[in-house]
DNA sequence: AAGCAAATTGACAGCGCTGTCATTTCTGCC
DNA sequence: GGCAGAAATGACAGCGCTGTCAATTTGCTT
């Protein structure tokens, strides 16, 4: 049979309310009855009933971390996120469920309404790309949802988490630099995402910091993916004249960079050096090895949930927290030919 | 204000009873009386509060599903099965959520028991490779929870979905014979995974079939990562008769083996013919693409949870269904040298 | 047309909690 | 020591549904 606070509040001698009171940490009980409830539930191994609680006092304990599966970053990269959103939302016994919203489809704005009315999630998470689209954080803001973003594009009154991915950007670029580099070829994510733009305004700057004259040709469109990738490599490498450096905006843009270089007969690096941006599993893997930069991803899911939860639990103002990136010198770079 | 049940029997002039018994399906209502409910919660865009409905019927609504993110498949795998659970639960109105367990780590029955006391999952739904432990599936029939399994090693009385591996990757084995191929070497996957064996058994089949005495020096240990897929055929190439064709049990492996044809100067396919397993998006994007078994991951989530949700709802018998896997043959496969 | 079983509908309590507000118990202070 | 005000505790209703069982209606027989 299960245990009911009403058990836990008879065998600690105090009315339901006060177990209740201590179950969600309110003030007004002294430490001796505080302490004497803990002991009883830890003995009668209490578990509150989620349902009662949430239909009682009107709120679900849930969170809803949305990403887009359609024009979604790599894979890995939400499936990190996710870990981090769940770790930290066990950590405080919220309950977490995934929902993929295509905002591509038209649909979505009916779909997330389905998914407040339906659920009553306490709160959000939102991942890039769709931390940027207008129309939802007005819906979400309309029916009165707090959300929390994983490197939202802007930094307004956003809560959530961040990484300064244009120093970052700017941090390896100048690393090439540093090597010798001066025909340093850049390939770009997903036109409009933040992280493309962050990536490629890192890029830039490094460049006119060096006093090196941008040249067009070797600024290249890519789509994150490992094909577009090989794509924007074979396209720098039928230039006339090459680059000796490519730094992708991603990982998966970089491996495709390595790919080509292969059928082109470069050998990576002492003709070519490649780097990338996210520190994915795979980077590690490749041989000669990945240099790339180091995303947190599980670190900065935890940390976005962490922000909305302490928000929802009313712990002070929840703020954009930024993470520290750290630039991974690997076998794929070295001094220019 | 929320749209309550009362709301709607007010509306349709039945008691609350009554539209509860046409929100459940429930027998014993007029279809006149039904069709006037269901318009009328159509018509006052009623939502059951899922709070209320569990309290009061003891059930949840739940479906959880475990994976293991330790020993994990690639990423993508899981995330595809993800996708498909949440698919199916989200068609007959039930939630979803995920839950990692880390077999390795000790503690995993502990919380899966916490998973259950906490959250009270109708179903579970299982996924590689912890479909196949004892100690969790014993725990969860104790504890009285259905569950449904994708891609189970043992097929006795487990719902769920399966694919007939070993008769896929005989057949891959026989293009690769059919090619003239005789020294096909494999690569294995993480062992005692159902996948590993079930795939290392259909290529043994496919030689024992065509009548080539096993070589056990072209039968490799990888683990399903890329790195693993490197390694091997390293180890492979270095043999004093090479392979002229290589099956690894998944398209990272293989992956791993045409990169490593690149260090060895070996041309895929003209030299060396390479195939995988799973039909990932990487393996289209390769060059040359991959010869790969298209494994349909997300309907096979989708499956699993449609089984488990059948039985849960009392529909019929649920069983263990069988989805059909397809032959990709692409470029990474050619006529023996 | 009466009579009976089966089908349909409804009344009501209660699932396990929390919000509201009343009551009791402590403080500090003159 | 007595009193006001604050702090701690408790009583009780009710969140929105469903289970149980009783009441009513329907369909079928004879």
């Amino acid at each position: 049979m299960r245990v009911r606070l009403e058990d836990v509040a008879r065998a600690a001698g105090v009315s339901p309310k006060t177990v209740s009171r201590v179950l969600n940490d309110e003030a007004n009980v002294t430490d001796a009855t505080r302490e004497r409830v803990r002991a009883a539930m830890e003995a009668m191994d209490y578990r509150p009933h989620p349902s009662a609680r949430s239909l009682a006092g009107n709120r679900s304990f849930l969170v809803a971390m949305l990403y887009d599966n359609n024009d979604n970053p790599a894979s890995t990269y939400l499936a990190e996120i996710q870990d981090g959103v769940l770790e930290a939302c066990d950590a405080h016994r919220y309950s977490m469920m995934v929902r993929p919203l295509r905002m591509r489809d038209g649909d979505f704005i009916r779909r997330l309404d389905a998914l407040i009315s339906d659920h009553h999630p306490d709160g959000v998470v939102l991942t890039p790309p769709i931390t940027d689209y207008t129309p939802l954080l007005k819906r979400l803001r309309e029916r009165n949802v707090p959300y929390a973003s994983v490197s939202p594009l802007r930094h307004g009154k956003t809560i959530g988490v961040m990484m300064d991915e244009q120093r970052a950007a700017r941090a390896i670029t100048e690393h090439l630099l540093e090597l010798g580099h001066r025909r340093i070829a850049h390939v770009i994510g997903i036109a409009n995402h933040g992280a493309s733009r962050w990536r490629l305004a890192g890029y830039r700057e490094a460049m006119v910091a060096a006093g090196i004259p941008e040249d067009p040709a070797l600024v290249v469109q890519g789509a994150f993916t490992f094909g577009s990738g090989v794509e924007a490599a074979r396209q720098l490498f039928s230039l006339a004249e090459r680059p000796t450096a490519v730094f992708a905006a991603n990982d998966d843009m970089a491996t495709g960079v390595m790919w080509a270089a292969g059928e082109y007969g470069l050998k990576v690096p002492h003709d070519l050096s490649v780097c990338g941006f996210d520190d994915t599993p795979l980077s590690r893997q490749l041989w000669p090895a990945l240099t790339t930069i180091q995303q947190p991803s599980r670190e900065m899911g935890r940390l976005a949930a962490e922000q909305l939860l302490s928000m929802l639990r009313g712990h002070g103002p929840a703020k954009l927290v930024q993470v520290p990136f750290s630039l991974q010198i690997r076998g794929s770079t070295a001094a220019a030919p």
